[in-house]
DNA sequence: TTAAATAGTACTAAACTAGTCCCCAATGTT
DNA sequence: AACATTGGGGACTAGTTTAGTACTATTTAA
């Protein structure tokens, strides 16, 4: 399903939720209250983050976390290579080697054209955007972590 | 790394290679022998891809497999989908359940467009267009499975 | 000095992926 | 009719990845 994986979800819910109140302090307790995902998790995540420069934090009593730039200059592209490495659908999109088979596999040109759309995709989108309420059709409340049975 | 299976790479591969003679019948040997690609392996996905109506299988002896529509007809969306099922990037992207936290998560709306915009990407992109080879710096011979570590 | 936080690392259970193998069904060929 | 060829459908296993947790060290406010 071309998916990304749950830590990677977690750390958009993450993102956006202090990209709301982007000058604010947050220590990993309060995002786990407000987010709904384990605390554990929260934590690793946070430290993930702010070891990739996404986020600063401050250690010691008071401490937390922020975002490093404001929302609006962090894409959600740049959040998942942050969390999955670069985006790249196929192998030979990512190393430095030549795919070539006895055949002819030429194809490796065209899965980089393919990989540069989805790229452009995922780059033109920030916090900034995900910040912003878009209504759903019926609105019910379920906590995040039950969509994760 | 936002990636593909390998499976669904070598779907790719092999409805690549098969497009550029769309009409021959191919048995699954052939195809292994062109694509590098190890035979039960191929076979496999021959069966899957024909289940999934993506390719006419004739049994018994001289029999083989064939591309169902023209090459230009065959996304590379419709390739994945087949493979590993709708593309959407999140869990609730995908699940008729609406997304909600305590603390609000109004980013489900926003998932989708961003799944819709990379779909049209890949939805643009055909077996015609994978056929089409464009030159890449370096051309070095490398049997296709060494690719894979 | 103490409590509150982050930093770093290691570990484990579960799930998924890739690949192989086997036997059955269908269809040409002799 | 017998046989060879080829796809159809599962079942199975080793290996890898992912998710989640736990533990200890370090830093800093009060």
């Amino acid at each position: 399903m071309l998916k990304l994986s749950k830590l990677t979800d977690y750390a958009t819910v993450i993102l956006s939720f202090m990209a709301k109140d982007s000058r604010h302090v947050l220590n990993a307790m309060e995002v786990s209250e407000a987010t709904g995902i384990a605390l554990p998790t929260v934590s690793k995540l946070l430290k993930l983050l702010a070891k990739a420069g996404m986020l600063v934090s401050t250690r010691g009593a008071k401490g937390g976390y922020a975002l490093s730039r404001k929302p609006e200059n962090i894409s959600i592209a740049s959040v998942i290579s942050v969390m999955e490495g670069p985006i790249a659908l196929t192998e030979c999109s990512i190393s430095q080697q030549v795919c070539e088979q006895a055949a002819g596999c030429h194809i490796g040109a065209n899965w980089n054209l393919i990989n540069k759309t989805v790229h452009n995709a995922l780059e033109s989108v920030t916090l900034a955007d995900m910040v912003i309420t878009v209504p759903r059709p019926e609105e019910i409340l379920v906590p995040v972590a039950s969509l994760y049975r």
